[in-house]
DNA sequence: TTAACAATTTAACAAATGTTCATATATTTG
DNA sequence: CAAATATATGAACATTTGTTAAATTGTTAA
């Protein structure tokens, strides 16, 4: 891997965005948008494992939409979420290598 | 992609690992350690361009080094630090893809 | 070996950010 | 409209960040 010659790279942007990827739930919570199109508030906290409360579910959610990294459409009395930046969803598969 | 059938993923370690890169100076010390072999923290002031103290400098290694991210040796007056986890480096190349 | 210097770390603190729990604001349906 | 449900907001608490100053460790030379 030659990390040098990479073009040159907004390291705040990218620092902020893993900012905002780096907490358990959210990550959490990007693993299961990864499968399913769209899922809403209440249906992500029965889903997830980490036991989560509907208004910190709202913040987590609200939070990775501020910065792009999800996009919401409302549809009726729900709120769906969805990735909006799939290429996040890689740092899966990389963290995955180096965790071995 | 499909994430979903990644295996069982300790999502703390991985928060926890991408908290601790999720700096823009801690970035751009990765980024300069990913060719060097090592490197001592005087020279990591003088070439980064984000105008750290050598205090601050100190508190970023450290934190890395405390997750295993780094390691040092103490030569002489200087201490060199270098990369511990390769594999984290390769999360350049994954948000480079991601931010453009 | 001790004094003076140089490199790095630690400590102490204020300011900024992030996390969480409790409460409020919609919105839908009867 | 009122009750029920879904989501968002507010405010207390915790963590992180950056600064300055002091402490530690190692080197050199009188």
């Amino acid at each position: 891997m030659n990390v040098a010659q990479l073009p040159d790279i907004a390291l705040e942007d990218m620092a902020q965005t893993l900012k905002v990827i780096a907490h358990p739930v959210r990550l959490e919570i990007l693993l299961h948008l990864a499968d399913s199109t769209k899922i809403d508030v209440s249906t992500l906290c029965d889903k997830l494992s980490c036991g989560c409360e509907a208004s910190m579910m709202s913040h987590h959610l609200t939070k990775m939409k501020a910065h792009g990294i999800l996009t919401s459409v409302k549809e009726g009395k729900q709120v769906y979420y969805q990735v909006a930046r799939k290429e996040v969803l890689s740092l899966f598969q990389c963290m995955l290598k180096s965790n071995t």
